[in-house]
DNA sequence: GCGGATCAC
DNA sequence: TATGGTGATCCGC
């Protein structure tokens, strides 16, 4: 092992070698590299950035702690060191009492995974340089990339520079969870208690296997290495075996790719292997602890961590000096470990840096909108919040509240963290984080199985937020409702009076119980409440609160409630969705709120309508005859729409009654989605993933699919200049249509420029199975910038209003495309952008290739 | 309890 | 043009 050059001699005609990343530390697969290319290569590419300058603080703080250490090690007198020395001697002999060689560990770790992963379902990717991620982050690069000395966690810029003839293949995690759970599904055939640790890493305590078939680890081992390899049609896997995880870990990296290394059960061979091993192959010392280690204490090998072990005790902490001491005694966990609960959850997002507050507070928006989300979805309340930044310069700052009570609930997250925003601004940012943590333990331990459908209506559904003390909860209703311009406009106005609210926001407590807590107390109750009925058990609750309170009740709508009867079909449309559609079922139960609101808009009559008396519905309202309502129905909903709307993109990749563009690409009308029961979960069919490369649907495939579909598609250019219009096949009126230009873009060969894409009203109103008409619009667009020898397709998320906005993205994102920067117009280099866009919003890109694989299955489905 | 750092994947 | 997101833990206040 080669590794382990420290440079710490400046030279300065070599200013590259005193740059070191996380690239400098030696890699599975990295051994041919030219070194000193790449170093140099990264640091061209770096310095003088924000992000450069950012590590050269780093480097320089990192220097004063290891001078500091050194300064201390220096002051320490002999008498010290060997007082130390006796604590040491003491510590050995307890803890080597402890060392148990009794167990067999078996840790997997998947090669190149994400990498392995696409290669398989897409097999033209074999033998070629590829790269999971996009240009500004690399996941995982395959062996080929590896050669030239790309790598994870490198930005693809660099490792395009590093290997022009890379292949950039966007991440899909859906596909690697699928994967990863067919080699799960390995595991647990050998232990069914194994730890998981990420998606492609996993411990087995392969101990009583062992003994139960008389094998060895090693046996063991290529035996579930192969049933990976067959089970998952062809992804290998390394392992390493030996006494205890620690040591499990650092072998499964040994004979990396698609091989294992089996250290014996001995102490002495133990001691030989960890003696000489660097100290950074031990999980837990990284960059910094290795530098430190080795700069201020001359510690290289974990086996100098036992001879300067007085050092160690005078310098670190008890628990870090154990941690040092174990590890260079060969020691490590043997134990399967308690079951482990989080202990939070976070959301960030990193976008170009922006000191505009208004900007940052709709981030902080979205951000809180998604963490918000995510906790009801794990069912969990918590009770400290932190907010992250990361200013412009990388530098990474963090401020905490913790609350009176638990929550989840995006608006009180906001409320708090639009305060802790507020403290630090003026800034300008790049990445906006929260994070909830000190969960409510109750809540945590409640069956989430149990009764999942009417809890998730209940507490996430709209009525929860009736029960928020925060007036403006009409405002995430109106977020899902964006059926025409009115509704556009509505949201606007909501959004900006919460801001101006936000920035105000007085500090209170609240003493009542959670919202969510009360639904936990009474679902097995209460299975679906009225909006207004809840409410009244709301001011129940807080029989002092103001009169404000009642006032923003009284403008709230009442809720014909929501139920899925036989568990998928909406009483109040009949549209179905299976339980599993977690997501697709609270947009719909939005969309009804929505539209609720929406009517309450237009008059106060017409919304008068007299709600059910009922408070409760047990299951058998389940059997009740259901009220049913034509989803297309919504005159009053296209009330005052203009005959174009531009760029509705939930509409028109069908999201108006509620479906998800997921459901959409899975099941493209009702009738196939009442077939799929139940449906997939993943983007990917069982069949589909496995085999070999599906062919990209041509333009005559997406033609054919949309004629059974009613629809007359038709392709126009003029030049670089497209426009796809789609008609009605009966009526010959236009339904939708999409224009743009196929262009050069910074040297990186053509992009195909989608400049708008628009649904007429009649689209809108018609016949649920046109409501695919944007995915057919959009594809044919695609197809022919794939013709033209596009590999990008670039569009603009246009700021229309923020709320609006962050859903527009969102649902480009799920499509496949990639947030590239905001193009805001406050800095010069905006300029281009907003010139050949003609406004500002959040410049987004996706692989046209990944996008014609990704919608295959819909075009080639319906042709077959 | 908070804020900064480190680490892993 | 351009350097991620999520979760855990530790240390020193």
């Amino acid at each position: 092992m080669d590794e382990g050059e420290s440079s710490s001699t400046n030279n300065p005609s070599r200013p590259w070698e005193s740059y070191n990343t996380v690239f400098t530390n030696a890699k599975a697969g990295m051994e041919g590299v030219d070194k000193e290319k790449v170093q140099r290569v990264v640091y061209e590419m770096s310095k003088g950035s924000k992000y450069f300058q950012n590590e050269e603080r780093k480097e320089a703080l990192m220097k004063q702690k290891i001078e500091h250490m050194r300064d201390r090690c220096a002051k320490l007198s002999s008498s010290d060191l060997s007082n130390y020395q006796k604590v040491v001697d003491r510590r050995i002999l307890e803890v080597e009492a402890t060392r148990d060689l009794s167990r067999v560990w078996l840790h997997v770790d998947m090669d190149a995974f994400y990498a392995a992963v696409e290669t398989l379902s897409n097999p033209s990717l074999k033998g070629k340089p590829m790269a999971v991620g996009g240009l500004s982050m690399i996941s995982t690069a395959n062996y080929e990339a590896r050669k030239f000395g790309v790598r994870a966690a490198m930005p693809g810029f660099i490792a395009r520079k590093l290997c022009p003839d890379l292949i950039f293949v966007p991440v899909d995690f859906p596909k690697y969870t699928h994967y990863s759970d067919l080699t799960r599904k390995v595991f647990k055939n050998y232990d069914p208690n194994f730890i998981a640790g990420s998606l492609d890493e996993a411990y087995l305590d392969i101990t009583e296997v062992c003994r139960e078939r008389g094998l060895s680890g090693g046996e063991i081992a290529e035996e579930l290495r192969s049933s990976v390899h067959s089970e998952t049609g062809g992804l290998t896997c390394s392992a390493g075996v030996a006494a205890n995880r620690l040591l499990a870990k650092v072998c499964s990296d040994i004979n990396k790719p698609n091989g294992q290394f089996v250290l014996q059960n001995d102490r002495s061979t133990v001691m030989t292997f960890i003696s000489s091993l660097p100290i950074r192959k031990i999980g837990g010392i990284g960059k910094v602890t290795e530098h430190i280690l080795k700069d201020a204490l001359e510690i290289k090998t974990c086996g100098d961590m036992v001879l300067k072990g007085s050092l160690l005790y005078a310098l670190f902490t008890q628990s870090s000096a154990d941690f040092f001491l174990s590890v260079g005694l060969g020691l490590g966990k043997t134990d399967t470990p308690e079951v482990r609960s989080r202990k939070s959850i976070s959301s960030e997002r990193t976008f170009a840096a922006t000191g505009d507050e208004k900007l940052l507070y709709s981030k902080l928006a979205e951000i809180a909108e998604m963490l918000s989300h995510d906790m009801q979805k794990e069912r969990l309340a918590a009770r400290t919040l932190t907010l992250k930044l990361k200013t412009a310069s990388f530098e990474i700052r963090s401020r905490a509240v913790s609350l009176q009570r638990y929550t989840c609930s995006s608006e009180d997250i906001l409320k708090h963290a639009t305060k802790l925003l507020k403290a630090e601004l003026p800034v300008s940012i790049r990445l906006i984080g929260l994070r909830m943590s000190q969960f409510n333990e109750e809540a945590r331990h409640s069956d989430p199985s149990q009764g999942t459908i009417t809890k998730f209506i209940v507490q996430k559904g709209s009525s929860r937020k009736n029960l928020d003390d925060n007036d403006s909860s009409d405002l995430d209703a109106s977020k899902n409702c964006l059926g025409n311009d009115e509704m556009l406009s509505l949201s606007y106005a909501s959004h900006e009076t919460s801001y101006d609210q936000l920035k105000d926001v007085v500090e209170y407590e609240e003493q009542s119980v959670t919202p969510n807590q009360e639904c936990k107390k009474k679902e097995e109750r209460i299975q679906v409440l009225e909006g207004d009925a809840l409410l009244r058990k709301h001011k129940d609750c807080k029989a002092d609160s103001s009169a404000e309170k009642t006032e923003a009740v009284s403008v709230l709508p009442q809720m014909e409630p929501l139920v899925w009867v036989d568990g998928y079909r909406c009483n109040l449309c009949g549209i179905e969705l299976p339980p599993s559609f977690v997501e697709e079922r609270q947009e719909h139960s939005d969309f009804h709120l929505a539209q609720r609101l929406q009517n309450e808009e237009s008059g106060p009559s017409s919304s008068n309508t007299p709600t059910s008396k009922r408070r409760i519905l047990g299951k058998e309202k389940a059997n009740s005859k259901p009220k049913k309502q034509k989803p297309n129905q919504k005159d009053d909903n296209v009330r005052g729409l203009h005959s174009v709307v531009k760029l509705l993109a939930l509409e028109m990749f069908g999201s108006l009654g509620g479906c998800h563009l997921s459901s959409v690409l899975e099941r493209r009308n009702p009738e196939e989605m009442k077939m799929a029961l139940p449906p997939p979960r993943l983007n990917l069919s069982p069949s589909s993933s496995l085999g070999e490369p599906r062919s990209l649907p041509s333009m005559s495939d997406i033609l054919t699919s949309s004629k059974a579909r009613n629809l007359d598609l038709k392709i126009q250019t003029l030049g670089p200049f497209f426009r796809v219009t789609g008609k009605n096949a009966d009526t010959g009126s236009e339904v939708g249509r999409a224009e743009g230009v196929v262009r050069p873009w910074f040297g990186r060969g053509l992009v195909l420029h989608l400049d708008t894409i628009r649904l007429t009203k009649e689209t809108m109103v018609m016949d649920k199975s046109l409501l695919g008409v944007g995915l057919y619009v959009g594809a044919v667009a695609i197809r022919h910038g794939y013709d033209c020898g596009c590999r990008t397709a670039q569009l603009l998320a246009i700021y229309d209003s923020d709320l609006y906005h962050s859903k527009l993205v969102r649902f480009y994102r799920r499509i496949g495309f990639e947030e590239v920067k905001e193009v805001s117009g406050s800095s010069i280099g905006d300029m281009a952008d907003m010139l050949v866009w003609g406004g500002v919003g959040t410049r987004m890109d996706a692989n046209i290739h990944h996008l014609l694989v990704k919608w295959s299955k819909v075009f080639l489905k319906s042709v077959s």
